[in-house]
DNA sequence: TGGGATTGGGGTAATTCGGGAC
DNA sequence: CGTGTCCGAATTACCCCAATCC
């Protein structure tokens, strides 16, 4: 179920997205918290689609 | 158990499944992190087997 | 043969990694 | 317990242009 090519983001990408420090996201990465990819140079890369999930997954209320 | 030809991928192509410069790739190759084959003009191909296992081979953590 | 798109190579910023401490 | 910052080292990204690919 997976023919279709995943979004990668980069660490600093999904800092932004979360608004954290991207050594804070290479943390999760590194507690498996979170999905990721080595390159074979060692940076990680980052589903776009898992992160999206986790934030929308972890919200919480909001309708006013 | 090898019939079956070995599909090529261009540097652009590598380079989008690991979200990375097509230049990154090319630096693999020089550095031997990953297999290429040269067209006699000079440019390299990989084999689309072999990206995807290091691909996969790297994937780490997720929800467990 | 012509043409658009990609690739390779060199050199230089920016990002990321890893550890360890507060 | 989780996060942000410091450091040095490594990897990656973007700039140029000529050559190659289809």
């Amino acid at each position: 179920m997976n023919h279709q090519p995943d979004p990668l983001l980069t660490a600093g990408e999904v800092a932004r997205m979360f608004r954290v420090d991207p050594k804070t996201v290479t943390r999760w990465a590194a507690a498996g918290r979170i999905g990721s990819i080595r390159t074979p140079g060692g940076h990680r890369r980052y589903s776009e689609t898992e992160c999206r999930a986790l934030l929308e997954g972890s919200r919480t209320g909001g309708q006013a």
